[in-house]
RNA sequence: GGGCGGGUAGCUCAGUUGGCCAGAGCGUUCGCCUUACACGCGAGUGGUCGUGGGUUCGAGUCCCACCCCGCCCACCA
């Protein structure tokens, strides 16, 4: 069955001629387009549903986190992408049928100031000039602008998303999702309308969750405003103190004294002494004349010069305004003060919004807030009511996210999610995998059950999400902006009583309808009733599709505000899969069945509040308990070299495109790749070059260099097999596959325990619904299987184990999500076991030797594999030449699709994909079925392999080598002079073993056991003596005395540590016994070095 | 104030359950255009593992305290 296919000579010559004419370095230019035009051609990233809901492949589905269109992507964005395209690609040629879905979030509010910032500056007017329709037609001229860049830029890093199924949070799929959750949370009474203290924006004019309020420290000043005491009717009065003084004001402290138009009481604690002596009495707000009560309430903090920093500030009387500030609110809320709001929406000083009793303080009405505490403190000033100004006081002020001015706690009317349900963050927390739950959450009633399987990477992040679900509040979702999803509710007030002079009755909405001819049990809408002074407030929330009912409605006016942006994010795992119509939709057949619950969210660790939580409230709420992922992995965020966040206005920013056309895609997912450990930050020193004025940092000349050093390994590799192939091509040994000829060097019959298979991150939590599915993976192999592996030389098994233990390493690497391990392991194995040492150990025989070549093409096939996901087109781009090498007879115009891989009995077809066989015939069928290296399969671990002894054996002989090296380079000797080595009979046999290798890396002319005869250098390897000679002359054997002095005073300090090591009794008797054992050699050995040493100085 | 992460070579970082002289890349020094790669090859130099205690025969690793840096949460008296 072994027939050797007849290849033509002269084509072998031609791939010959193709690899010499590759350009020595690597030029990601050459390359990329085309190999993006290829993968783009072949279609091969578009996920197909039914081949799992058919049961032949297991589903792995990422979903893309939506950039923002605000504007175009960052080196973070870079990262995070690199990292799901590489578990991507991974699973991709694992054999999952992978979905990788893009698409992009409007990002309401920051979209909407960037845009309204660019109509600005580019001479437009302001937004409330504009009509709601042309402005949002604006924006999603941005919005088209923006994706489109986007998209092209995700492209350009390689990333293998399913471009067809792109979705935006905003397009059609997206907003019936919203509608449908919208409604549904409403009628389930989890949406409602409130009149609360919320984060007010002044510059965007827009209420804000708590989540996008960040906390920035300012330095601020304490201001103490005296307001005189008086009676009820305003009065001046006088209240004597426990000590007889007596006080005809009050001081309180504040950092915010335009506030005080809006006082309605002073408060001072029930415990402090003089309360009772104020008792029943007020104050008038100067200026103001508002006469307020003195009220008592323990949240007032006491003075204390010893206390913390409130205490220390305090004067024990504290103003309230219970429409600025939140606690005050509360301090209001218990003692029934009125409300009054001093502000307009931009947070100036103004009369319109709910205070009336101005008084003389019309001086300060349109003053912005800031102006406004100038003049305030100014007026206090000039009547000597300003008692001290203590500054400056640092204290951190909440400020929008967006526009970066500090947040005015305002009173609105907003809708609410109700998160705070157990249906809601209850839900969210029973979620989590049971291994990652403190086991102290008030969310955990174990009566309720839902999936529980979602897990962080790294774990600590549990607690991140666990600890915000404790202490959630409502979740404020209106936003008063044009961008973004309208609110999907009609509401109008029911003002006085019904007619007929009756009370109305419970349900006025009743009337309303009647009124309009719509069935008051029509389920396609709900009704909430709000009470206010003026009336009754009814709110219609309508269906989705009920454009009949929506018609009826017209006119009532609609919610003018959007959604809070993060609502549609919150639904993106379903609305990406047509939820709530997939079934209906020809666009989404089976989508959601086949890839929910998705196998990982990769994103970063700002993003657990604002998104992971909601996502995960949404999907357990409307997919009945089901997690919207599996896996939540929290990469490291990027900083400067300084430490500092990456931005654009900073000037420290590294754009990817930048990177990619300096350096190259793949060198820039490299350099990423080796960054992601699994720490919360990683710096990336940031360098201009002053050439360009581009940011780049050094840290990518790493990937460039390794990619370089790919592309030269491949084209040696290349060369060493064309040239040999033009005979036979084909080695004349043949084997079976999986019997090692060589004896099992642990002799436990069992391959290490990280050698281990580890079952991948889908494969884990995939493994009950797909155990069927698991099977259909077959498990392949690198292994030349064409020849024995006890017949290869032992520099081809040493080189094929530690490719075993690379593939091991990187399996297990992936299962944790430790990207940086991945990407260090391939440069070992590439740079050092590949470069250094096995091709430069074969360089002398492996043109006379197929299976040597055989190896060769073992080791490159399997790092073209394993390297491709972190660097695509650099290894696809050789692939092309690697397989066309190897198969000469290429471009036969077969499309390079392979039809479903894995599919049937899970016997094996799969072998015949192999191109790393010596069996020519089976790489045809592989390049028949698909010469593209993203659908080739995934190398498996052979554990047959591996040998441990063996490199162990190897790792003495490095070790040798090294020591020649240095012993020729100390004495100044020529690198390439050749010198005999004088050893010991058994190294030499040892040395014989690897039949020429030392003697090449090391440049040895001879080796032998024989005493050598006029000048050495010599050193010690464990404690057996050897020596060069023909390297020194002996002019130079003062360098070889100074090399020797240094080797002995090493040995002496080494000697000395070992021998106290030895002398302390507690080590002796305490210590493991091999351990000790294991120090009275070593000292043995160091003892006999130093000899030999001391010997060849002639003491 | 609560929580989390970090402090290891000049720089950026590894260091798995405590156990040979603490590693890598970059930088730097010396020597090399050696049958792919000068984006390269070979060999060096370089560390009181933040500080102080403790546990242990033995601590970068475990425990306690403290000092810096960063992040998250809470907080405009």
């Amino acid at each position: 069955m072994t027939t050797t296919p007849d290849t033509p000579t002269d084509s072998r010559d031609a791939a010959a001629r193709a690899v010499a004419a590759m350009p020595t370095a690597y030029n990601p230019a050459d390359h990329e387009g085309r190999i993006r035009a290829r993968w783009d051609e072949a279609g091969v990233f578009h996920a197909d549903p039914s081949r799992v809901l058919a049961g032949g492949k297991p589903p792995y589905c990422v979903l893309i986190p939506p950039p923002n269109v605000t504007g175009a992507l960052h080196l973070g964005h870079a990262l995070n992408n690199t990292l799901q395209d590489i578990l991507v690609r991974v699973h991709r040629m694992k054999g999952f049928e992978t979905l990788w879905m893009p698409g992009t979030d409007h990002a309401g509010i920051a979209t909407q100031t960037v845009v309204e910032k660019r109509i600005l500056s580019e001479g437009g007017k302001p937004r409330i000039e504009w009509d709601r329709d042309a402005f949002v037609a604006k924006v999603q001229e941005w919005k088209d602008e923006y994706e489109a860049r986007i998209t092209e830029q995700l492209k350009l890093m390689g990333c293998s998303c399913d471009w067809a199924r792109q979705r935006f949070t905003m397009d059609d799929t997206c907003a019936a999702a919203v509608r449908e959750a919208f409604f549904r949370l409403f009628q389930a009474g989890l949406i409602e309308r409130g009149k609360r203290l919320v984060n007010w924006d002044p510059v965007t004019r827009t209420a804000l969750a708590d989540d996008e309020v960040e906390m920035r420290e300012v330095e601020g000043a304490f201001y103490y405003l005296r307001y005189p005491l008086c009676d009820h009717t305003g009065e001046p009065a006088t209240a004597v103190l426990p000590d007889g003084s007596a006080m005809d004001h009050v001081t309180v402290a504040t950092t915010r004294p335009e506030t005080y138009l809006g006082d309605t009481a002073v408060a001072i604690n029930p415990d402090d002494p003089r309360a009772p002596a104020l008792e029943g009495l007020f104050v008038r707000l100067p200026i103001v004349g508002r006469v307020i009560p003195v009220v008592e309430d323990s949240y007032v903090v006491m003075p204390d010069p010893e206390g913390d920093v409130k205490a220390r500030y305090a004067t024990g009387f504290l103003k309230v305004t219970p429409a600025h500030d939140e606690n005050d609110y509360q301090i209001g809320l218990r003692h029934d003060l009125p409300i009054v709001n001093v502000m307009a929406p931009d947070a100036s000083i103004s009369d319109k919004h709910g205070w009336s009793d101005i008084g003389d303080a019309h001086i300060f009405l349109g003053l912005s807030r800031e102006d406004a505490r100038k003049k305030v403190v100014a007026e206090f000033e000039s009547r000597r009511l300003l008692a001290e100004i203590r500054a400056p006081y640092i204290h951190s002020v909440g400020h929008s996210y967006r526009s970066h001015v500090p947040i005015e706690p305002y009173l609105s009317d907003q809708w609410y999610v109700k998160v705070t349900d157990d249906r809601l963050a209850g839900a969210a927390q029973r979620a989590l995998d049971p291994s990652q739950q403190t086991g102290a959450s008030k969310w955990l009633d174990n009566s309720i059950t839902t999936e529980h399987n979602l897990k962080f990477f790294p774990d600590r992040y549990a607690r991140t999400y666990e600890a915000w679900h404790e202490n959630i509040r409502d979740w404020c979702v209106s936003r008063q902006l044009w961008w973004g999803h309208r609110i999907p509710v009609w509401s109008i007030l029911w003002s006085g009583t019904a007619r007929d002079g009756q009370q109305f009755d419970s349900k006025p909405w009743l009337q309303i309808i009647t009124k309009r001819g719509i069935d008051k049990d029509d389920p396609r809408f709900c009704t909430q009733v709000e009470g206010r002074p003026e009336g009754i407030v009814i709110h219609f929330c309508i269906a989705p599709g009920a454009d009949d009912l929506e018609e009826k409605f017209a006119d009532i006016s609609q919610d003018p505000d959007v959604l809070d942006t993060w609502f549609s994010s919150a639904l993106w795992p379903l609305s990406t899969m047509g939820w709530p119509y997939a079934g209906q939709d020809e666009q989404f057949p089976g989508l959601l069945e086949a890839f929910k619950p998705t196998s990982v969210l990769c994103t970063a660790r700002d993003i657990i509040t604002l998104w992971v939580s909601r996502m995960v409230m949404f999907n357990t709420f409307f997919a009945d308990g089901q997690v919207p992922f599996h896996h939540v992995y929290i990469h490291p965020v990027i900083q400067d070299g300084d430490g500092k966040r990456m931005s654009k206005s900073a000037g420290n920013g590294v754009d990817p495109l930048d990177i990619i056309r300096t350096h190259g895609a793949d060198a820039m997912r490299f350099t990423l790749a080796g960054l992601a450990s699994q720490t919360q930050d990683v710096r990336l020193p940031v360098e201009r070059d002053d050439k360009t004025g581009v940011n780049t940092s050094p840290k990518f000349d790493l990937g460039k260099r390794f990619c370089n050093k790919l592309w030269n390994a491949s084209r040696f590799t290349m060369m060493m097999i064309a040239d040999s192939a033009s005979g036979t091509g084909v080695s004349p040994v043949r084997t079976r596959l999986g019997e090692p000829c060589h004896p099992d060097p642990s002799g436990t019959g069992v391959p290490p325990v990280r050698e281990q298979h580890q079952p991948s991150t889908a494969e884990s939590h995939h493994a009950d619904a797909q155990h069927t599915a698991q099977r259909a993976v077959p498990p392949r192999t690198t292994a030349p299987s064409a020849v024995p592996l006890g017949e290869l030389p032992l520099i081809d098994r040493w080189m094929l184990s530690r490719l075993s233990y690379a593939i091991s390493r990187i399996e297990a690497a992936l299962a944790s999500y430790e990207f940086n391990i991945y990407a260090e392991t391939m440069y070992d194995l590439l740079w050092t076991d590949f470069c250094d040492w096995h091709l430069e150990a074969v360089k002398p025989t492996v043109r006379a030797n197929p299976a040597q070549q055989a190896t060769l093409r073992a080791s490159l096939d399997t790092i073209l594999r394993l390297l491709h996901p972190i660097a695509p087109f650099v290894t696809e781009a050789i692939w092309e030449q690697f397989t066309s090498q190897t198969l000469p007879d290429s471009g036969t115009g077969v499309p390079p699709v392979r039809d479903q891989p894995h599919s049937g009995t899970g016997v094996s077809p799969v072998r015949d994909q192999q191109p790393n066989h010596l069996d020519d015939s089976a790489v045809s069928t592989s390049r028949v079925k698909s010469n593209l290296l993203c659908i080739t399969d995934w190398p498996t671990p052979e554990p047959a392999m591996r040998d441990e002894a063996l490199e162990a054996r190897f790792s003495k002989i490095q070790e040798l080598i090294r020591l020649i090296r240095d012993a020729r380079s100390a004495v100044g000797a020529a690198p390439r002079k050749p010198a005999t080595l004088h050893t010991s009979p058994a190294m030499a046999a040892e040395i014989a073993e690897f039949a020429g290798v030392i003697e090449s890396l090391a440049v040895l002319d001879r080796v032998s056991t024989d005493e050598p005869a006029g000048p050495v250098a010599s050193f010690t390897l464990d404690s057996e003596e050897h020596r060069l000679s023909g390297l020194i002359a002996e002019t130079d054997a003062d360098a070889e005395r100074a090399r020797l002095e240094k080797s002995l005073a090493d040995l002496d300090a080494a000697i000395a540590t070992l021998e106290a090591r030895l002398s302390n009794p507690g080590y002796t008797e305490r210590a493991p016994a091999h351990l000790v054992h294991q120090t009275r050699d070593q000292l043995d050995a160091k003892r006999n070095e130093r000899d030999a040493i001391a010997r060849n100085l002639g003491r």
